[in-house]
DNA sequence: CTGTAACTGATAATACTTTTCAATTAGCAG
DNA sequence: CTGCTAATTGAAAAGTATTATCAGTTACAG
C-alpha cells in the first residue's frame, strides 16, 4: 500500500468507517493515476483487480471520499464529476477543452503573483494554449452563515 | 426589449437563427435575472408567460446559446449546470456551498491584484466568509493544439 | 402570399446517480 | 480463535437530468 492510499484509509478508519477490500481498491485506483477519473473510469480500473465490485459501491465511496475531503472532486463541463487524489484546497486546475484532459497544479505562490503572470508560467511549463481562465471562490454567503447548517 | 435581450437575439439572427417566441422567452428568463439559474428554473420561469413552452425547447436554446457564447454556463457541484447573462470570459463566481447560491464578478483588476487580495476584497463587498479558491485555466492541450477539432 | 428549411413539442431513449433491501463481512468482545 | 452486530455490499429498481426522433408548425426570404 502506497503511503498516500493509507493516509487515506486510516483517516477512513478515524472516521469510524470499516476498510473493506472495495473501498482500499477505490482509493488505490484514484491515487495510482494522475488523472481526473470519472465514476465510470474508476470503476473499469478497479474491475480489473476486483471483478464484481458494483459500480455503485464505487459512487458510495467516491461520494464518501470526497465528503470527508480525503479526494478532489471536480466539475467542469461534460456531464459528470470527475475525481483525483489530494484534497480542493489549493489545488488547480488546467483544462483541455478539445479532450477534456485535466492537469493539476499547485500554487502555494498565488499569493506573489497575479493570474496573469501565472497564466504565462503555467503555458510555458504544460505547453498548454491558455485561452481564458475562471476563478471561483467558495465560502458562505450572509444568510448561511446566520443559519447555521440548515441547508447542508 | 432590454437592450441585454437586443444584443443576444440580433446575434442569433446574425448567425443564421429564426427568432422565434421560445428563443426570446428564454433570453428574457435569463437576462431578467441576476442569478444562475438551472435549466429547471428558467423551464419554470419561461412558462408563467408562455405556457405551453417543452422543456427541451429550453435545453436546446441553452445549449445553443452557450455555444455561441451568448450566455455563461457554469457547473459547480450538484448534478446540473445553470446559466447566466454575460459571457464567460472573465467574469468570475463566488459560490456559497450553503445555499449554493451564485454571485458573478467582473475583475478587470485580476491583472494587478493577487488571488488573496482579491478574497479579502471580494468577503468585504458580499459578505461572503470564503473558504477556499479553485482557479481554472481552460485551453487546448499540447496535443490537441496539433490535431485541431479533431475530438471537438 | 407562398414555399421551404428550421423549429417546436410529445414521446421515447439514454446517461448518470441514488434508493431499497436481503445477504455478506469487518472488526470488536470474549 | 469464535461468534456477534452493525456497517457494507451488490443487484434491481427508481429517480433525475439530458438528448434523440419525428410529425406537425412556423419564421422569414423572395
Amino acid at each position: 500500500m502506497k503511503p498516500s492510499d493509507r493516509n487515506i484509509t486510516t483517516a477512513l478508519r478515524r472516521h469510524g468507517y470499516k476498510l473493506t477490500p472495495q473501498r482500499c481498491a477505490v482509493v488505490h485506483a484514484i491515487t495510482s493515476s494522475q488523472d481526473h477519473l470519472t465514476p465510470t473510469a474508476i470503476f473499469e480500473k478497479v474491475s480489473q483487480n476486483h471483478p464484481g465490485i458494483g459500480l455503485v459501491t464505487v459512487y458510495r465511496t467516491l461520494k464518501l471520499l470526497a465528503e470527508l475531503e480525503l479526494i478532489c472532486e471536480l466539475h467542469t463541463g461534460g456531464n459528470c464529476p470527475s475525481y483525483t487524489a489530494g484534497t480542493s484546497h489549493h489545488h488547480h486546475h488546467l483544462v483541455c477543452s478539445g479532450c477534456g484532459k485535466v492537469v493539476d497544479f499547485a500554487s502555494p505562490r498565488l499569493i506573489e503573483h497575479n493570474v496573469v503572470e501565472l497564466e504565462g508560467r503555467l503555458s510555458r511549463e504544460s505547453g498548454f494554449r491558455i485561452d481564458d481562465h475562471l476563478l471561483e471562490f467558495t465560502g458562505l454567503c450572509q444568510l448561511c452563515q446566520k443559519a447555521p447548517a440548515s441547508s447542508v
